[in-house]
RNA sequence: GCUCCCAUCGUCUAGUCAGGUCAGGACGCCAGGUUUUCAUCCUGGUAACAGGGGUUCAAAUCCCCUUGGGAGUACCA
């Protein structure tokens, strides 16, 4: 049985659409992952449509590669789009730039209607008052007082303003901000806000290249895509006010905003940027970008060895709780736990320590199959070395707790495949005695006697020499270490011993007494 | 400068909307325990309501001011 409220849930939820809309300016920043993120979670905890379309309404700006690399980091990231540039849709083209044609009518529209008005000041004209206001500590906008004095046409007659443009005088299309009045918004995560109108000014909507910009293009496409919640950063709050206007303009019904706090630097102030992470060695980008002008790389989390559900899981925690002690979700369980009601308001402190644990966790979660394959592949191709399976995934077992990335293992592992090449010297001058050498030989000949060398063997012979020979276990054990391994570090010697197995072993053992000997 | 937003441990945050548990958890850090070393692990600890005023029997929680922080202020998105 269904009942009428939960088919009228399931008829509204599936008309939710919300869409992730970056420019292909260059690859997506985690702030602009995590937006996506959110938008994602959203529109499929409501069994509703997520959409991509990418917003080139600047030809000047655009960068190749831009829009692959977007594609190919959220691919990664496991968010699917509904409809977009490459999964199509009934609302397209998905890419402004091939929607060009659409937006004039809906210009000459506001400019019937009277809420747009052509402006022929030029760019050099509006940067000489903008430099001249802020010599006076002001600052120029475009509005209610400074637009009677400006060069546009409501100051002009009808027929000069059809003459400038007859002439291909380049102009541009301005929003006309109404006079004294107050804009009411509501935002999802903020509440009411309040504005008045003298305070704006009149936007750009149409630029003199032909494209509109992004205001204009944003509110068109999200009415004929039929947006119903728009949820982006906060960068874009100060102008919701000049969009919920333009709704009204055009007599649209609006969609729901939402406006996402922001990504801040770990340390100091500020908006998170690529420099904060070449600064403190930390990806601020999900996959690697080589800038195809200056050449310049900027890591990835995919390259650093971050696996794309930690990634994720890391991200959605920042700025969203799901009110439990709950920190690892699979993205099935964040779909289930998400809602914007706990989104935070404050702007939160990118962690890359937290980051890290939170790969950790994922790792170890993993089997030691698993991360056996994975490390072979990286030794393979890294390393050019190959080792075994069974040997892999032995060393795995015993290191995997150590680390935080597959590429880890390899510090925490090279005795495992190297003999050491030196020493560490305050452990030979901590545990190498002048008895040493002859203790160690005899413990050589003791292990030589096992035939099946396994960890348990190895230990019970070397434990019943040592106590045959009244030795500390201390001593014995650290100068052992210190020759199979040649620092104080790493898993159980048993262990180590029947890894590498019995004839590199004592090689180890006796090449370690003749090396430590000059 | 102006407009808007925000404010709990070093960091991410719970608690704020419907005032009333020693302000809870996680990361980090520190200490102890386990261990043949290191790491893991376990136990414990460190550490916060920005300040001031109000309202109230009672304020992290509601209101105001101050301070601090952030964003925006383009023919960029």
């Amino acid at each position: 049985m269904v009942s009428l409220q939960s088919k009228i849930q399931e008829f509204m939820s599936e008309n939710i659409r919300v869409r992730f809309a970056p420019s292909p300016t260059g690859p997506l920043h985690i702030g602009g992952v995590r937006t996506a993120l959110y938008n994602y979670l959203f529109a499929k905890k409501a069994g509703g449509k997520m959409i991509l379309r990418i917003e080139d309404t600047d030809q000047t700006r655009f960068v190749p590669g831009a829009e692959q690399y977007i594609m190919e980091a959220f691919k990664w990231c496991g968010i699917q789009f509904d409809e977009g540039i490459n999964e199509g849709g009934k609302y397209g083209p998905y890419r402004q730039s091939e929607r060009k044609n659409m937006y004039a009518d809906y210009v000459e529209q506001l400019l019937k209607s009277g809420n747009a008005y052509y402006a022929f000041d030029t760019a050099e004209e509006l940067d000489t008052y903008r430099k001249a206001a802020d010599t006076d500590k002001q600052t120029f906008i475009y509005n209610t007082e400074s637009r009677k004095k400006l060069h546009n046409s409501l100051n002009m007659s009808e027929a000069d303003v059809k003459k400038l443009i007859a002439d291909g005088t380049p102009y541009v299309v301005r929003f006309l901000i109404p006079e004294n009045t107050s804009v009411e918004m509501k935002d999802l995560i903020r509440g009411e806000i309040s504005v008045k109108s003298e305070t704006l000014d009149d936007k750009v909507l149409y630029k003199s290249d032909g494209m509109p910009t992004y205001h204009l293009a944003n509110i068109v496409d999200d009415h004929l895509m039929k947006i119903t919640h728009v949820i982006r950063g906060e960068e874009w709050l100060p102008s919701l006010p000049l969009h919920v206007l333009l709704y009204q303009a055009f007599g649209w019904n609006m969609p729901q905003f939402a406006h996402l706090p922001l990504l801040l630097k770990p340390d100091g102030n500020g908006k998170l940027s690529k420099r904060d992470g070449d600064r403190l060695g930390f990806p601020v980008f999900p996959l690697q970008w080589k800038d195809p002008k200056s050449g310049e790389t900027s890591s990835g989390y995919r390259e650093n060895g971050y696996y794309p559900a930690a990634f994720v899981n890391m991200l959605a925690l920042l700025g969203w709780n799901p009110g439990s002690e709950q920190e690892i979700f699979s993205m099935d369980e964040l779909i289930e736990a998400f809602s914007l009601e706990r989104v935070g308001k404050s702007g939160s402190k990118f962690d890359p320590e937290k980051a890290k644990w939170f790969n950790h966790q994922y790792l170890i979660k993993k089997t030691d199959q698993e991360i056996a394959e994975e490390w072979i592949a990286w030794l393979k191709s890294e390393k050019q070395l190959e080792i075994t399976a069974d040997k892999a995934l032995k060393i795995v077992g015993l290191i995997k707790e150590r680390v935080q990335f597959v590429h880890e293992l390899w510090n925490e592992a090279i005795f495992f495949i190297e003999a050491p090449e030196s020493y560490d010297e305050k452990v030979v001058k901590k545990r190498w005695k002048a008895e040493s050498p002859n203790q160690m030989e005899s413990l050589a000949q003791q292990l030589e006697t096992i035939t099946d060398f396994t960890a348990s063997a190895v230990d019970e012979k070397v434990k019943s020499w040592i106590t045959d020979n009244e030795l500390s276990m201390g001593a014995v054990m650290n100068a052992l270490r210190l020759l199979l391994v040649g620092a104080p570090k790493g898993p159980h010697l048993g262990d180590i011993m029947e890894v590498i197995g019995k004839t590199e072993s004592l090689s180890r053992i006796r090449e370690g007494i003749h090396a430590l000997q000059s």
